[in-house]
DNA sequence: CTTGACTCCGTACCCAGGTACGGAGTTTAT
DNA sequence: ATAAACTCCGTACCTGGGTACGGAGTCAAG
């Protein structure tokens, strides 16, 4: 168990960060003792891990709000996770091709010998 | 020589979000013949397209207005675009393992026959 | 020469995703 | 037992990337 701060450092993020997601109720606060500090616990820790994770992947709050909070039945879940999954496979070859022509790109950067001009830059005017 | 609602109406944009960007600094106003409406040139709309190519492969318009400004060093936005691609890169990596733990969850759902209890939410909550 | 569509410009507002502030209470180290 | 460090909570503010509003001027067709 560990105090918003421990938390907070242990996953390098901010306490408004924190408290932030608490009020957009992606995370329920741990209960306040009588009178004292709320306490972390694992699974908190967790729930905030998996947060950041699919944050970093780049789903919004609000879609990671859904993929914690829409769980009634595990049939329910299993099919969110199916559409889950086939938008991260989308993404991913959405990404495959960015790469590819940024690839593209720097390669007739390095090839190019007059510096007074970019073939980034006049790709990017003349699509 | 186009409006500019004629110009917006072509890049299929909204005429604010070309004044936004003027406002902004990523374009200049065409000047304003003495009384009347700007007249916007084939280039102006050439930089407009240019921005909005960079932009759908993931530049900020902060980036964005480094790459026309700076457009004149073909090295300086060689390595600006590779480090874009590290970036994607990464993010690419990250999505196959979470394509793949989900795949894994879906599949412990699919072999779960006690419907009241989910393998993915239990994998979430508890650690 | 009037009407309707368009432009100009400034200002306000929107959403996402946080960050900062500040007064009051709590905990911990000395 | 007191100071330093931390927490609580509400509210305000910030950045990015736009969108909306409204009054005043302009242009083009009938």
């Amino acid at each position: 168990m560990k105090t918003i701060g421990a938390v907070a450092k242990y996953l390098n993020i901010n306490t408004e960060t924190i408290r932030f997601y608490q009020r957009e109720g992606l995370i329920q606060q741990p209960q306040k003792p009588a009178s004292g500090y709320r306490q972390y616990s694992p699974s908190d820790i967790n729930r905030l891990q998996f947060i950041l994770n699919a944050k970093s992947l780049g789903f919004t709050l609000k879609e990671i709000k859904s993929l914690l909070t829409l769980s009634q039945n595990c049939d329910d879940i299993e099919s969110l996770s199916r559409s889950k999954l086939a938008v991260i496979q989308h993404k991913i070859q959405q990404l495959k091709k960015l790469e590819s022509v940024i690839q593209e790109l720097t390669r007739s950067c390095q090839s190019n010998t007059d510096k007074t001009r970019c073939p980034i830059i006049e790709s990017l005017t003349n699509p």
